[in-house]
DNA sequence: GTCCGTGCAAAGGATTTGCATAATC
DNA sequence: GATTATGCAAATCCTTTGCACGGAC
């Protein structure tokens, strides 16, 4: 239960907390920035602060509850952290966002540190393309 | 030579652009950031200003001449581009950058873009790590 | 009641833009 | 000489921080 999360994380429980955690939980689409979090509680009736909502999610962050991606370079996006790792796999055009695991790029990962001498700590691989869709600019004939 | 390059790229030869592409290739660390340049010529004694280098690295982003990478976040770094592409795997120490290329992990992304209908424009890969080297603290007993 | 958390406003860092001047072709 | 570049300063965008108040335990 999120609330237990929480208190497993070492943070009081909280309104704020609460209702960011709820949301990333029911999300259509997981991946969001702090921006959209903070628009969407607004317009949901709380009074919640920008500042709040980073602070929030940097938290989380740390306590692995949520990941941070980079996928445009200037704006952090969210996401509940999920048991199994996965990488991403994004529309150029619509911003349709895969995720997939492969375990031969995991395994290929671990010889390529092992090679140069490192312990390998985390990784990110984003695949960019087009996904051809017929609601995207990128499948339309 | 650089100043053909400049010319293919449909890019006036201008003194600022050329003292940054000729920089970009003579880094021991080809891995700099636009304040990294900015700082570097002003120290050897060039009256350039950061918005041109923003300006000019940005263009040359555009015509395929530097790739722009975001490892850190909040800052992005830039290298010239070589021929053949390559990923990076980077110590979360001491910021040591290593490059490598992996034909295993190449083929496999494309599988992926393919099983999902995407057709692979590009891809950021990046590892990160520990590189346990004497002149890092990672590598200190 | 103590301590941590929050909202708001101000600060910060990276990057971009407006504009008058200066350089390239 | 016309057009494109540049330097500087101001502006923007995203994110963080300072501070007094409010809520959790």
């Amino acid at each position: 239960m999120d609330e237990d999360q929480l208190k497993a994380a070492g943070l009081k429980v909280t309104t704020p907390r609460m209702r960011i955690l709820t949301l990333l939980g029911e999300l259509d689409q997981p991946h969001v920035s702090a921006e959209q979090v903070y628009q969407t509680l607004r317009d949901a009736g709380e009074d919640i602060g920008l500042a709040t909502v980073y602070r929030v999610l940097t938290q989380f962050e740390q306590a692995g509850i949520v990941e941070k991606h980079f996928f445009s370079g200037n704006q952090a996006v969210f996401e509940l952290a999920d048991n199994d790792h996965h990488d991403h796999l994004l529309c150029l055009e619509c911003g349709k966002v895969v995720e997939f695991t492969n375990e031969v790029i995991e395994n290929e990962q671990e010889k390529i540190a092992k090679k140069f001498g490192f312990e390998l700590k985390e990784h990110t691989l984003t695949l960019y393309g087009h996904c051809k869709q017929k609601d995207c600019p990128s499948g339309q004939k």
